[in-house]
RNA sequence: GCACCGGUAGCUCAGUUGGAUAGAGCACCAGACUACGAAUCUGGGGGCCGCGGGUUCGAAUCCUGCCCGGUGCGCCA
C-alpha cells in the first residue's frame, strides 16, 4: 500500500515526465496553507529555474494533463507557479476504508528484508542508572519499535559498560578495604562463592569513592589500571569478582529499564567480545592496518581531505589493556558474523561523535562491518532549568528511580486535584499515575530535535497540559470512552466514511498521513516528527469532537460514519503512542 | 588553535527537495460545560528567524565572514 502522497506524486511525476521533464518535479506534499488547498506540488517552479522557463506555464501544462485523473477534485495554480490540489472526498473515503483493514495502518516497508542491529542504553556495570541514560534509553527504544514497524528486523543490544577502567577502581578500592580477600589471594585454587560479597548498594557506594581517589592520587589510578589490565588477562579472583559486579547491576538495570517500558533483545557487554579481540588485533597487525605508536598499538584513520585531526584509534594501551574503542571495533566484528546487519545505529550522546567517527573509519579500513553501515544517531545533553548539567537540588546527580518516582507522585496529585480517578481501585490510580508520568517524561524528551541540548524541566514535564504526552493518552481515552458506550448501545462502527464537514477531511487526511509520518522519522531518526504527527492527530480529532456530536447523531449512516472515524483516530493515536513508548490507561 | 552541534515569540521548542501570510505549547487577554470526559475547544495580541555580505524571481533554509552558547580533540567511558 503506497500512501496518498506518493501516489499523487506519482501521477504528477509522470506528468512532468510527459512533458519532457524529470519525474523528481511531481513530489507532491500536504499544503502549507490549507485554507487554500490539501495538497501542493512546488516542482513547477523547480522544473522552470532548471530549464529557464516560465514557471506558470509549465504549471498550467501539468495542471492540464493532471485534469485527466480523477482523483483530483480541483487543480489550480497560484502565486509564481504553485499547484494546488484537492483530492475527491470518495478517493479519501476509499483510502481510509483500506487503511482501515490494514493491521498496521499502511506502516511503510522501508525495511522489508533489512537487519538493524540498534545499540542503545549503555549503562555502566556498578554506576546506577541516572537522569543522564534518560535520553539514550528513550530514543534509542523508540527508535527500535518504529523500525520494527517499518519491516525491519531489529536486534536491540544494550550494551553494558563491564570492562573498563571502572572495573579495576573497583577490584582496587575492594582490595583495599579487604572486605573480601579470596579474591585477592595469589594461590588460590577456588572455587570462589557463589554469592557476591557486594550488594548494588555495596557498588554505589564503592565506586564514587574510588573513582574520588584516583582522580587525587596518580598511584591509585595506577593501581586501578593494573587491576584492569589483571582483569582483562584473565586472573581468576578478579575475573570471578568481575562477574559479581554485572550479575548484581544486570539484575538492577534490568528492572529500571522494565520500569520504563524498554526492553532489549541482547544484554551483552564490552566484556562478551573479550575473546574476539586477541584474534581481531593478530588480524588487523597481520595485514600491517595497526601499528606501534608511543608503546601503544594503534590503527590510523586520518584521511587526507581531514579538516581537523583525526588521531589514531587505540587498540592497546602501554601497558596492554584493552578501550572502549577496542570493544566497540570488536562488537562490529561480532555483530557482523552473528547477524550481518544491514545497518548498526548507535544511539548514543553526541559528545561521542568523534570517538565513533574513529571506530567507524578503522571498521571500514579494515572492512570489518560487512555490508553494514554504521551510523550514530547522537543527541543532546540534558541539562537544568539553569542551562548547565543537570542537578538535584541537593547538587547530586538525581537516580534515574528517583525521578520516576517523582513524576509519578505529582501524577497522582494532579489526577486527585482534577477529580478524575476518585473511584477508582488504588491499584488502577497508581498503574494510571505511573503511565502517565511515564508518557510526561518520553513525550518531552522525544518531542525536542535529537541533537539539540533540552532543558530538564521538572515542572514543565509534569505539567498536563498543551503538547504532552498526557494530553494525548487524554485523547485516546476520551475515544476509548465513546466507543465503550456506542458498544454499549450496540451501535456500529463503519469502515467507510461520509464526508461532509472540513474537520472529517482534515482528520482523514491526517490519518492517511501516518505511513508518511512514520517513514520521514525513520529516515531521519527522529522522534520528534512522530511527536508532532501525534499531536496534531489528536488535536484535529479533539476539534472535530467538539463540532460534531456522534452518539446523539440521528442519522444512523453518519453516527457509524462518524464511529469509525473515531474508531480509525484511536487505532493511529495508539500506534504512534505504542511507538514512543507510551501506554494508554483504560480511563484516566 | 582546529572541528562538531546549536542560536527562531517573554519561556520551551517545531519548521520535510529553497516557495505563498515563519508555526506549536506554556504564559497573557477574551469566550465556550442542562450532549459523547473542560487534562478540552474557539478567538486575540506577541517575531530585524544571532549580526553582516553573497547566490536567486524567492532564503529561517544554500555559500561566506563575524558574534554568542554547548561539546570534542592519543592511552577514561
Amino acid at each position: 500500500m503506497t500512501t496518498l502522497v506518493a501516489e499523487l506524486s506519482a501521477i504528477a511525476g509522470s506528468a512532468f515526465a510527459a512533458e519532457g521533464l524529470s519525474a523528481g518535479f511531481g513530489q507532491v506534499q500536504p499544503s502549507d496553507r490549507p485554507d487554500l488547498a490539501q495538497f501542493q506540488c512546488n516542482g513547477a517552479l523547480a522544473a522552470a529555474k532548471q530549464t529557464r522557463a516560465d514557471p506558470r506555464r509549465i504549471a498550467q501544462k501539468i495542471a492540464d494533463r493532471l485534469k485527466a485523473d480523477p482523483v483530483f477534485a480541483r487543480i489550480e495554480i497560484a502565486g509564481p507557479g504553485f499547484i494546488n490540489l484537492d483530492v475527491t472526498d470518495a478517493a479519501l473515503a476509499v483510502r481510509m476504508g483500506a487503511m482501515a483493514k490494514d493491521a498496521t495502518l499502511g506502516a511503510p516497508r522501508s525495511g522489508a528484508g533489512k537487519t538493524a542491529v540498534v545499540d542503545f542504553g549503555g549503562p555502566n556495570v556498578a554506576k546506577p542508572m541516572h537522569v543522564g541514560h534518560l535520553r539514550s534509553a528513550i530514543i534509542g527504544d523508540c527508535l527500535q519499535r518504529l523500525f520494527r514497524a517499518n519491516a525491519w528486523t531489529v536486534v536491540s543490544d544494550v550494551h553494558l559498560g563491564d570492562w573498563g577502567l571502572q572495573m579495576g577502581q573497583l577490584i582496587g578500592e575492594i582490595g583495599r578495604r579487604s572486605t573480601a580477600p579470596v579474591y585477592f589471594e595469589a594461590g588460590f585454587e577456588g572455587p570462589y562463592p557463589e554469592e557476591s560479597p557486594v550488594t548494588m548498594d555495596d557498588l554505589e557506594e564503592i565506586y564514587p569513592v574510588a573513582a574520588a581517589a584516583c582522580k587525587a592520587d596518580p598511584g591509585r589510578l595506577e593501581e586501578a589500571r593494573r587491576a584492569t589490565a589483571e582483569l582483562q588477562a584473565g586472573r581468576p579472583g578478579y575475573v570471578a569478582l568481575w562477574r559479581h559486579f554485572v550479575e548484581v547491576s544486570e539484575s538492577g538495570l534490568r528492572r529500571e529499564y522494565a520500569s520504563l517500558g524498554i526492553g532489549f533483545d541482547l544484554w551483552n557487554g564490552e566484556a562478551s567480545v573479550d575473546p574476539l579481540v586477541g584474534p581481531m588485533i593478530e588480524d588487523l597487525k597481520r595485514r600491517g592496518l595497526a601499528e606501534e605508536s608511543d608503546g601503544a598499538l594503534v590503527v590510523r584513520v586520518a584521511e587526507p581531505g581531514d579538516k581537523k585531526d583525526m588521531p589514531p584509534l587505540i587498540l592497546l594501551k602501554s601497558d596492554g589493556a584493552v578501550l572502549y574503542g577496542t570493544t566497540d571495533l570488536a562488537t562490529i566484528v561480532d555483530r557482523v558474523k552473528t547477524c550481518d546487519p544491514d545497518l548498526i545505529l548507535y544511539v548514543v550522546d553526541q559528545r561521542q561523535h568523534g570517538h565513533f567517527e574513529q571506530v567507524f573509519r578503522a571498521a571500514r579500513k579494515a572492512r570489518l562491518n560487512g555490508k553494514a553501515e554504521l551510523e550514530h544517531a547522537g543527541f543532546g545533553t540534558m541539562n537544568g532549568a539553569d542551562g548547565k548539567p543537570f542537578k538535584t537540588r541537593a547538587g547530586g546527580v538525581m537516580k534515574l528511580y528517583d525521578l520516576i518516582a517523582m513524576t509519578t507522585e505529582e501524577a497522582k496529585k494532579r489526577l486527585a486535584e482534577a477529580g478524575l480517578a476518585k473511584e477508582y481501585p488504588e491499584d488502577e490510580r497508581n498503574d494510571i499515575a505511573r503511565k502517565v508520568g511515564i508518557a510526561a517524561l518520553k513525550f518531552a524528551d522525544l518531542s525536542n530535535y535529537r541533537l539539540t541540548d533540552y532543558v530538564f524541566d521538572l515542572a514543565r514535564f509534569t505539567r498536563f497540559e498543551g503538547k504532552t504526552g498526557p494530553y494525548l493518552q487524554y485523547a485516546a481515552v476520551r475515544i476509548q470512552s465513546i466507543l465503550r458506550k456506542a458498544q454499549a448501545q450496540d451501535m456500529a462502527p463503519a469502515a467507510r466514511s461520509i464526508l461532509q464537514t472540513p474537520e472529517e477531511r482534515a482528520l482523514i487526511l491526517q490519518l492517511l498521513a501516518l505511513p508518511d509520518a512514520m517513514a520521514a522519522a525513520e529516515g531521519k531518526r527522529a522522534p520528534n516528527i512522530l511527536c508532532d504527527y501525534a499531536f496534531t492527530l489528536a488535536q484535529i480529532f479533539s476539534r472535530f469532537y467538539s463540532e460534531h456530536h456522534i452518539l446523539s447523531e440521528k442519522d444512523a449512516a453518519l453516527r457509524a460514519a462518524r464511529l469509525g472515524l473515531a474508531g480509525l483516530t484511536l487505532a493511529a493515536l495508539t500506534k504512534v503512542l505504542d511507538l514512543l513508548g507510551i501506554e494508554i490507561p483504560q480511563r484516566m
